[in-house]
DNA sequence: GGTGGCAATTTGAACGATCAAATCGCCCCG
DNA sequence: CGGGGCGATTTGATCGTTCAAATTGCCACC
């Protein structure tokens, strides 16, 4: 009666090869201490034999449990492939978890908090990952209001310390590391480049680049440039910048576009090296393509997606876990 | 005894609620024709007012399939962020045609294929979008063999007509636009700046350069200039072709990055305007960032996506569908 | 020799949906 | 007035797995 189906061999067929009963199969695939050893030699034969794999969707219906986790991507819009890499390390770490990962793109921004809800009703995921927190993100209260299990990488900034579970990189450290390297190399006048005030990730490496230089006992005066992501203004920005009574030497940046704006705006010197040493962030390779000797602060993204898939699981069994907050410290890569 | 769970509310529940069987509020949602109209209007607000979704495991489990598609995504090593944006169509494209795009990314070489069968054994997936396929790619007999749902985005180089379905983009095509467009703006040395032999998708752009060169009547003689895919190594050697005798005075292009580089090379005249012309390919962000007034070649991602997605559930439903070819026209940006 | 205990294994039920077949109620027609 | 036909609805079985409880077999102990 069994073994009759398309993908084939079940549960059922197994046991019947080796002279078992189901359950024994299935315990010596979930509860291997149960069963003798020589009668869980004689299943394991006939599973090899046979090919068996469990029926995912019987599983998930029995355990309630999809073991996916669920992802929303949105049209990309910057020029990074930062997703791309986020995507791997994600997919990587979930694997490794015994997750996968399942994406969708809600169609209107009215629909998504709908599209996370109907994911989470049908048991098509077990909880979510939030990629991109943004200040008062409202999903957060509606997720925490109906116990959807979610960690964010990122911060949800003014509520670090909140009912919130995430992860994330302490980009002032990794300025503040950019800023160190620069005033090695002997720069005093070590400018900033980023984002306009308004972002948390972008006004939190500013103030890293402020602390860093007070330490350093280094002037921060006329040294900030800000402008949005994007070469052109970026460039057009380091310039102003470099045409001042006492221009810097140097720059630290917000973003690798940031970064290679301010390259070129400094322009190469007569033996045909960068003028101006500038240190980028998130080492992307699309900016090491352009300015391949280009310094950059790079974040720990496969240790981020393990903590994120780390934390997401325990909050899917667990229950109640308590709300934690993960903060990673990203590393200067030199090269220059 | 029913709707004791943590998500919730059954078929069952619903059922009740309304007083009807579960069958006829399967019918409600499956088969509205036969359901009298008031009783499906009880059921409708019986399913409003308990919120019930039906559970996709047991459905999956009751149907023998996922509605899911997989996908494996490797190491990001590319510059541009192709991936992201054919990810998000891809993602979205699936979810209008009701599926799900589920991740997957084999940890080593030799187990690819184990996973592959794996996802499908165990019923994880319906089938596969291959969006990496190179010349002799084993997969695809292996998948046939066994009968595996799958469909490609890109050609199997030299099996265009052989067993298998894909979807791809006319990239000579796409390259004799861009020769007709700089043609059409005077210019009669168009250099093509390209990869080395060797890619299927490379050595038929620089096919259309050249088949276009010779409907304009334009020399092509030592206007061929090939690297790897570099801003660096492209500026190079479009630095090469500028310092000829007889240098051209545009440049078509097989990927942005060489666009990039050709564009850099070329530098700028006397009124801050680039020297040559280029016309690049894949019109990626990251280069409009870079480049903003370049012209390039885009390929129609949405497009590729809806079909892609509507041939593999052609094939996922129907079983054996014939294998098809879908060769799709991309279209000239052009900026300047 | 009966019994308690324990390890190994089996049986029955459940998860939540859908398909196929059976049943119900109703009207029409001979 | 009984039966055929038909639309609407219900019942029973099933998908493949795992949990919980029941059963079996065996040994030791009193």
């Amino acid at each position: 009666m069994s073994g009759r189906n398309a993908n084939g061999v079940t549960i059922s067929d197994v046991a019947a090869a080796a002279g078992v009963s189901r359950q024994t199969v299935s315990n010596v695939l979930n509860a291997p201490g149960r069963v003798a050893p020589e009668t869980a030699e004689r299943v394991r034969q006939a599973i090899e034999k046979l090919g068996y794999r469990p029926n995912r969707a019987a599983q998930n219906l029995r355990e309630r449990a999809s073991r996916c986790i669920g992802l929303k991507i949105a049209a990309p819009i910057g020029v990074s492939n930062f997703l791309d890499r986020f995507l791997y390390a994600l997919t990587s770490a979930a694997g490794a978890a015994g997750y996968h990962l399942l994406l969708f793109a809600p169609t209107a921004v009215d629909e998504e908090l709908a599209v996370y809800e109907d994911l989470i009703r049908t048991g098509t995921v077990d909880g979510f990952v939030l990629a991109d927190v943004s200040a008062k993100d409202r999903r957060l209260p509606w997720f925490a209001e109906r116990r959807i299990p979610f960690v964010c990488f990122g911060r949800p900034w003014g509520q670090e310390d909140g009912p919130y579970t995430w992860v994330d990189v302490d980009g002032a450290y990794g300025i503040e590391q950019g800023v160190d390297h620069l005033a090695a190399r002997g720069h005093r006048r070590i400018a900033y480049l980023g984002w306009p005030e308004g972002t948390g990730f972008g006004d939190e490496r500013r103030k890293g680049w402020l602390r860093a230089m007070e330490r350093h006992d280094l002037p921060a005066d006329g040294l900030i440039g800000v402008c949005a992501e994007g070469v052109a203004v970026a460039a057009e920005a380091a310039g102003r910048l470099l045409t001042m009574p006492a221009p810097p030497t140097a720059f630290v940046c917000g973003s690798d576009t940031h970064a290679v704006g301010a390259r070129l705006a400094g322009g190469l010197d007569t033996d045909g090296r960068p003028r101006v040493e500038v240190v980028g962030f998130d080492d992307s390779p699309a900016a090491t393509l352009i300015s391949p000797r280009m310094s950059s602060i790079r974040q720990p993204l496969d240790e981020v997606a393990r903590r994120v898939v780390g934390l997401l699981k325990a909050r899917v069994q667990g229950g109640d876990s308590p709300p934690e907050g993960v903060m990673l410290r990203p590393e200067l890569v030199a090269r220059e």
